[in-house]
DNA sequence: AACCAACCATACCGTACAGTCGGTATGCAA
DNA sequence: TTGCATACCGACTGTACGGTATGGTTGGTT
């Protein structure tokens, strides 16, 4: 074990480790079965330093769901999906995109967030807060090429842009709980299918022009 | 408070008020955040009788699990989405009733076995087990209308009737995540509207063939 | 050199937790 | 009546919890 915590240190803050930390287990076990003790050993850190950053556990939540937002944006705005021509082809890229990331341990590829928010939305109001502007945020940055394809497509139901990119985080969301309710990964792939096939029934794509695979 | 335990007991025995509490707490609070001694209160019981009863408290999320699944089976076996004469009304039917049945307090409307399930999964595969039969057992009583609904209409996608019952369960739960993170059950019924589209258009209804409200 | 604030460490506190244990009360059958 | 199983009670245990108090260390500023 490195030196764990000194000035220049290694590898991230103390701050930023104990996010980190947090993260993993938030996933792996939820957020009132995480111990704060368990977040410093594994962070490499101790109690003082633990709460000279977070002044109580609920504070730790809030900022962990903050950090989730800001890197969840920074790797999807990085992901390869924006890259198509039509405003359609990029939405449905993202869905393909959310569906090739679905690979590996269950708790490294569920939402922390949507984890999170499910036990503390009534004991914590800010935490729950902090999830919804995370998963809400998200949302919102796909309205932009939903509305386009909408505009693209002289689509008009009776439906938004605004709802639909809220109803893709609902079946990805959805589509966690039943992965780790059946302990297969697959059952969520399985539904981000039926997502793609909505969207695509919405736009009167028909069904040979699926790409491969 | 009338006296809480006794032979002959006014509302049910110790083990089905504690099982009843249970359902409460942890899907006001999650299942860890939810004590034992919380329970006993609660049912008016004391800790002996709760550890006769559940040998852990690990085990009284299994029963729970179980429990919910007994009700809620009755329940929807009881509900009056049955009725219609065409299996794809009563698959519609299903979407129009879990839409309905969305009002009041959030933690009133969630789903328990989806709420312990998101934490449980890699802690407990107990009640990761117990709570995976609930779901894809009360999935399981929709594939036969959606079977049916298929072969009324003529209908073979790449997709089975397996895989849409479960898909419905998916937007469900995610439906309770969103509601859950935007703290507004109205999210919830917003993506089971989209559940209904889909169903429609994967089964060539036209538009206007939906029904009033 | 002196100082400061951010940062980190250690020891500790009160409490609430899951679980235990010895015991009592009740119903039933031989 | 005895014997036994089920149901229930409540005090107790050890521990792990979130949080605090206090003091030391470090890097930058003046």
């Amino acid at each position: 074990m490195p030196r764990p915590t000194k000035r220049n240190p290694e590898r991230g803050d103390a701050r930023t480790r104990l996010l980190e930390a947090a993260r993993d287990a938030i996933r792996e076990k939820g957020f009132a079965a995480t111990s704060v003790d368990e977040l410093c050993l594994v962070a490499g850190v101790t109690k003082g330093s633990f709460f000279h950053h977070f002044k109580s556990k609920e504070a730790l939540g809030v900022a962990a769901a903050q950090h989730w937002a800001e890197t969840t944006a920074a790797f999807f705005a990085a992901a390869p999906y924006h890259a198509a021509e039509e405003p359609l082809e990029r939405v449905l890229a993202y869905v393909a995109f959310r569906k090739s990331i679905i690979t590996g341990e269950l708790a490294e590829v569920t939402c922390l967030v949507g984890t999170m928010v499910q036990e503390v939305f009534a004991t914590s109001p800010a935490i729950r807060d902090a999830c919804g502007e995370s998963i809400f945020g998200h949302a919102a940055t796909l309205e932009a090429d939903i509305g386009a394809a909408m505009q693209d497509r002289g689509i008009s139901g009776d439906w938004t842009a605004e709802s639909l990119a809220r109803h893709t985080q609902t079946v990805i969301q959805g589509a966690f709980v039943l992965a780790k309710a059946g302990n297969d990964p697959a059952l969520a792939r399985e539904s981000l299918d039926h997502l793609d096939r909505y969207i695509r029934l919405l736009f009167g794509c028909s069904n040979q022009e699926k790409r491969s695979r």
